[in-house]
DNA sequence: GCCGTTTTCGGCCCGACTGTTTTCAGTCG
């Protein structure tokens, strides 16, 4: 396993700071957008519960999907900006309004004096929904997860019509799964291969594709999904041998747990494969949005074709474009199916010139053994070869970071004489670079006499991580405008699944990189994945350079580009927008 | 509750699997 290197910093956290981390309201703070998120979905949630309209709840749904991934924080917007957002009418804006203001509103009050509390967590439970949790609630009372095991246990549920045995045994093991596990964590990505190299031992070559969040590029992944065209009895029987427990199993579907994570597969025909495997790669809200535009032409689209609605006739489609070309639009790739705008550029025929793998031409964040890497200067440049870069950016902790063994200005001295000799006679070529950190008051690591010679440097944050929002804000700001800075590195600061981002206005951030021409990073590694998607997006439209470095600490990791690639597609990055594809010079001319 | 190059009213994606049923509701993806 890597390992993250970080200063343990010894903070004495404020109660502030406790509420501010859980996502509680407090007067005069800014409500996130994720909060806000979270108000609307909880609404969606209790008025499934209490029966209101299917679609007055996907409403609610589709609100908070949409604004959990805006950049731009909602809570300053009036209800008429707000109203411009796709997905976002006059009563959703009005309400989102109400939410900057007071936390809440009173809907979503009345509509949880209504429902008891613990009847939200039972939503959590596998198997059990608004329907079966309301008839438990109102027929036997039960409003806890404590509840309904009493009720299971006392085979008090199988006097419900419609319950029977099973259900009991099945509430009862979803209880015991909902209290072992402390929270649904996300696989990293590298989580994700392992699983996938776990199932691709009992499948055949060429008689799969995996889809879902996996395929689209996304930071953490869910599930794994897969779409097979081999034959399910043969399949499923190799299956179990890998699976911990097989969950539901069919002739077209098959779903089961490796390595404690879901993988649900498809099984398809060849001439079918192409609408399977759109519709398993998503996004939901894609593919909703792409059955609708097929309803409007007359046409049901489904995971086995296309059917004319009034003539009864099926298309096929064994491959993904031929359904784009079908419905009148440039295909769009698997990065950027998220109901982004995508569908809409994709009918207009404006679709982005995405940055690809092959273009890079260089990994901009690598430590080497001088400071906490495992690789020194000639295995580095090797590696780089390897790779197919024509460079390397080197960049070792500075010395303000004990932990990791830092340079100060002797050893980057020498660590420079070193990177000469190694240019001499190698085709990747090491830039001397630097990560310096951005300490809790704004300055640097290291002197200006020091960074100024350096070909690349990169500022990151790695202490005082539970700074207010504005303190760090301005901290990060203090860093872009120092002229020997280029780079600010995993600008956000979290570790994915150990460590929330420190609080920091990202929108003012990459205006200030926009005004002062430096470069926000898209760190690849699968702990980090920091800038994530939208923060890439938001920097591509405001003109802010992107710089992906994989944090390599030994060889392995260098392979960890791939996913910083993927991570800038999904940012709708084109290749003028990624500083890797700039050549040694070119790069050293823009950092000059 | 949202939305509109057929609509400001009347639509709103679609199917697999399980458990309970004798034809389907609920959950899930």
């Amino acid at each position: 396993m890597h390992r993250i290197n970080e200063n343990a910093y010894v903070e004495t956290r404020t109660k502030k700071k406790v509420r501010q981390e859980r996502g509680e309201y407090m007067e005069g703070m800014e409500v996130s957008n994720g909060k806000i998120a979270d108000q609307l979905h909880l609404m969606a949630q209790l008025l499934e519960i209490l029966e209101e309209n299917p679609f007055k709840i996907r409403a609610y749904i589709r609100a908070a999907e949409v604004i959990g991934r805006l950049a731009t924080p909602v809570a300053a917007l009036s209800p008429k900006d707000l109203e411009t957002i796709a997905g976002i009418g006059p009563a959703i804006a009005e309400k989102v309004h109400e939410i900057a203001a007071n936390g809440t509103f009173p809907e979503l009050e009345e509509a949880r004096g209504r429902v008891p509390p613990g009847l939200i967590e039972m939503l959590t439970l596998e198997g059990v929904g608004p329907k079966t949790a309301r008839v438990l609630w109102k027929k036997l009372h039960i409003e806890t997860l404590d509840d309904l095991e009493k009720a299971a246990r006392g085979h008090r549920i199988r006097t419900l019509k419609g319950f029977g045995e099973k259900k009991e045994r099945g509430f009862l093991k979803a209880i015991a799964i909902a209290r072992q596990r402390k929270e649904e964590r996300r696989m990293t990505r590298l989580e994700a291969d392992l699983v996938i190299e776990e199932v691709k031992r009992v499948m055949r070559e060429g008689t799969y594709d995996v889809a879902g969040s996996y395929r689209r590029g996304k930071s953490t992944i869910g599930d794994i999904d897969i779409v097979s065209v081999d034959t399910p009895s043969t399949l499923n029987r190799r299956l179990t041998q890998i699976a911990d427990e097989v969950l539901d199993e069919g002739e077209r579907k098959t779903s089961f747990r490796c390595r404690g994570s879901r993988v649900d597969i498809r099984y398809t025909t060849r001439s079918t494969l192409g609408t399977m495997l759109l519709y398993l790669t998503g996004s939901k809200a894609f593919n909703i949005r792409l059955r609708e535009i097929a309803l409007q032409k007359g046409w049901r689209l489904n995971e086995y074709g296309i059917r004319d609605l009034t003539l009864g006739t099926v298309h096929e489609f064994s491959r993904e474009a031929e359904i784009f070309s079908f419905l009148g639009m440039d295909p769009i790739v698997p990065e950027l199916r998220e109901d982004w705008g995508e569908i809409d550029a994709a009918l207009s025929h404006n679709l982005p010139n995405l940055v690809e793998r092959s273009q890079i031409r260089s990994d901009l964040h690598v430590h080497s053994s001088w400071s906490d890497g495992n690789l020194d200067i000639p295995a580095l440049a090797k590696a780089g070869e390897a790779h197919g870069y024509t460079h390397l950016l080197c960049t070792d902790h500075s010395s303000s970071l004990g932990i990791a063994r830092g340079l100060d200005e002797p050893a980057l001295r020498r660590q420079a004489h070193e990177i000469e000799i190694s240019n001499r006679d190698s085709s990747c070529q090491i830039l001397h670079g630097v990560e310096v950190d951005i300490l809790a008051d704004g300055t640097t690591g290291l002197p200006s006499r020091i960074l100024k010679d350096l070909d690349v440097v990169i500022g990151s944050v790695h202490s005082a991580f539970s700074q207010e929002i504005d303190v760090m804000t301005r901290r990060v700001l203090s860093a872009i405008g120092n002229e020997h800075i280029d780079i600010i590195g995993h600008p956000t600061g979290r570790l994915l699944g150990q460590r929330e981002a420190y609080a920091i206005d990202m929108p003012r951030v990459i205006a200030a990189a926009a005004e002062a021409g430096k470069a926000l990073e898209c760190n690849a590694s699968p702990f980090r994945m920091d800038i994530d998607d939208l923060h890439i997006r938001e920097a591509v439209t405001k003109g802010v350079p992107i710089s992906i470095g994989t944090d390599s600490h030994g060889p392995g990791d260098l392979a960890w580009m791939d996913y910083g690639v993927k991570l800038c597609r999904r940012g709708w990055a084109e290749p003028g927008n990624i500083l890797n594809t700039m050549s040694v010079d070119g790069l050293r001319e823009w950092a000059s």
